[in-house]
DNA sequence: ATGCAAATGCAAATCATTTGCATCTAAAAA
DNA sequence: TTTTTAGATGCAAATGATTTGCATTTGCAT
């Protein structure tokens, strides 16, 4: 495993199933996916490995939460962000983001080092649209 | 009060701290400053008030999050984006925003009608770049 | 193979937030 | 103004996500 991290089966594992997911996930999603796996996994064990994978930059945190969970989303080092559905709750991603100028617009105006930027935008989704929910 | 709803004393001085507030204020914050006021009050009828004002659209959380406490500010109808320290967590209010155009696009990409959006921009400030934290 | 630092399981602790319930109070009705 | 009552509050206990202490296990460097 990289970034000097012993490698362990929970964290192939946790890897694997975020990898695979097409959406953020919560800790406890993430513990219940590998259950239905073979070798079962501890909830803290989860809560840990994702604290490292968080401190290495393998996963990041994107902003919306699944209630007061906080979500997890592999860092696949493309940048982008998500569109949430207010109704459906429908989430897809948007592979573009113009903000590198407006970065460097408010470094100026601010002298603050800026590292990253989270962005979300909610709407209603052409399903909730045509079906007026 | 507006809204349909009843003034109470509780309510007014949860409403004047939020107004005096330069940032965004937790919970526990709000009743601290209270306690300093006149008249002490409850913490569990701030967490009650900061709800009902949320559903009335009086204040809002933004995205930032004081460790893992919510942060509530008043919705004064102005649009724009908090720029938050990774050391020391400072935050900073940016007055512009500039992507209505961004938004446009994104609508024509995915026929989502666009509601709101959430930015927040992380980095390091000025004073704790002196001070290499 | 051996030793050790790091990782894990388990149970208990933590901490923000919520809730049940008895009491109180703003404001509508009389 | 007094009465009425739905909604607001205080208090203590519950909840639920996340964290932590500690004993045990396991990668992996030697």
């Amino acid at each position: 495993m990289s970034k000097g991290l012993k490698q362990t089966k929970s964290r192939l594992l946790i890897l694997d199933v975020l990898d695979k997911a097409d959406k953020p996930l919560t800790a406890e999603e993430i513990y219940w996916l590998i259950q239905n796996e073979e070798d079962p996994i501890n909830l803290s064990t989860v809560y840990r490995t994702l604290e490292v994978f968080l401190n290495k930059n393998i996963v990041q945190i994107p902003l919306m939460k699944d209630g007061n969970k906080a979500s997890y989303i592999l860092n696949r080092d493309e940048h982008h962000h998500y569109l949430v559905c207010d109704k459906c709750h429908t989430m897809i991603k948007i592979d573009f983001c113009p903000f590198d100028e407006f970065e460097k617009q408010v470094e100026q105006l601010t002298s603050f080092t800026i590292l990253k930027h989270k962005l979300e935008l909610f709407g209603i989704c052409p399903k909730c649209q045509r079906e007026r929910k």
